[in-house]
DNA sequence: GCAGGATTTCAACGAACGTTGAATTTTAGT
DNA sequence: ACTAAAATTCAACGTTCGTTGAAATCCTGC
């Protein structure tokens, strides 16, 4: 049988995904992974085809779940204004509230993965081209959206604003510990509360302020 | 001797910070480096210690030079405002401009080190630690001068205000070329003129908002 | 209970890895 | 010119890397 949970290629995904999040690609061994996955080496090469096919499939495993729940709530908001259009703090939450919801209900399953994603994001190797394939429709999608809520503003600034989101998204999601050094312990990184209260703040103040500059 | 200019001291650094930029320290072999140098694998060894040595002399070879300059660009704005505080925007621009200047002046030196800061600042395993090491007086100094234009601002806010301008700081200046799929090339990681003009409205804007919102 | 495919084990391959020590060449002070 | 130190070359070490093929075991449908 084949494609019925097979508990040793999830074991083999959670291990892999969890090394990969801390390291990246190239930091982890498949000797490394199957270590922990508590599996022979060649399983690896059984399930997956080569090291690259496992690392696609890490990524693959929960792209498509995120993005629909993402899709989800950007729709649920769509249809509370039937004839208005949203505001920018709406449909930033829409984008920024399931991955909290996903970190509340199963953090371990979900913590690496968005710790994983943020390195990529920032990787000049990967970045532009995993992030494209992987995001590009369910972000599009937002930015309409948001063209919708801020009708006045320009193009370029409507992705300029969105990329410095997805920066400030990605690095905040990753929970590296480096605002809970740099404040003292004031705040934590894993403070999902404190994050949801001031992101969409945060985040929308910025889109409006870029927005009303470049209507001058 | 030792303390001059050696060129191939230099050469080894640059190697090492191109390729450790495009896929971090682990993706890199020294054999690689030292092909890219020009020069025999065991002189990284001589002038370095270790691999990871050698990572650190990348880092710290450039990072002292980029916090004075930024130290200066806040002092000045400080001392154009005698008794009044500095804008936000001003700030902010301190922060920023003299990454855009430097890029502006010589690309091909600072490109492939802000490259590089990108990945550890989202790195679970080096983020915490390097930046901080690496960042944190300078960062401290910024916060104090964001707390004096902000002086009704919760200490929390101002943290997380800057730990969202951290990542869209790094994504930005990591130039991964994300934007430009993202936009169909309507806009350029690369164009600088862009991201100085819009950067500071943008941060600004978040800072404010977020900052009145916690004073509700 | 048997057949056949799915899964797992075991052993091994060649290549590349980080690192080192000794020999050699280049450089600088006298 | 001589010398000592600095810089570079060369060859090699043990380890780990990604990957593979064949054999053994498990599971499922009949």
């Amino acid at each position: 049988m084949n494609n019925k949970n097979h508990p040793t290629r999830e074991r083999i995904l959670d291990a892999a995904e969890e090394l990969f999040a801390s390291g990246g690609f190239s930091a982890v061994s498949v000797r490394q992974i199957m270590k922990k996955a508590e599996a022979d080496v060649s399983l690896a090469y059984y399930h997956f085809k080569s090291k690259r096919d496992l690392f696609e499939a890490v990524m693959l495993r929960r792209v498509e779940h995120l993005n629909a729940i993402r899709l989800r709530a950007l729709e649920a908001v769509e249809k509370r204004h039937k004839d208005d259009a949203p505001t920018v703090e709406e449909i930033i939450e829409a984008f920024t509230r399931p991955l909290l919801e996903l970190l509340a209900e199963k953090h371990d399953e979900w913590h690496y993965y968005f710790a994983l994603i943020a390195q990529i994001n920032n990787s000049p190797d990967l970045g532009g081209k995993l992030m494209t394939r992987y995001f590009d429709p369910l972000v599009s999608r937002f930015i309409d959206a948001l063209r919708k809520a801020l009708p006045e503003c320009r193009e370029e600034d409507l992705y300029w604003s969105y990329h410095f989101f997805s920066g400030a998204l990605t690095l905040t999601f990753a929970e590296t510990g480096r605002i809970d050094n740099l404040s003292g312990s004031r705040c934590r990184s894993s403070d999902m509360a404190s994050i949801n209260e001031r992101m969409p703040a945060f985040i929308a103040g910025g889109f409006r302020a870029l927005c009303a500059r470049g209507q001058r």
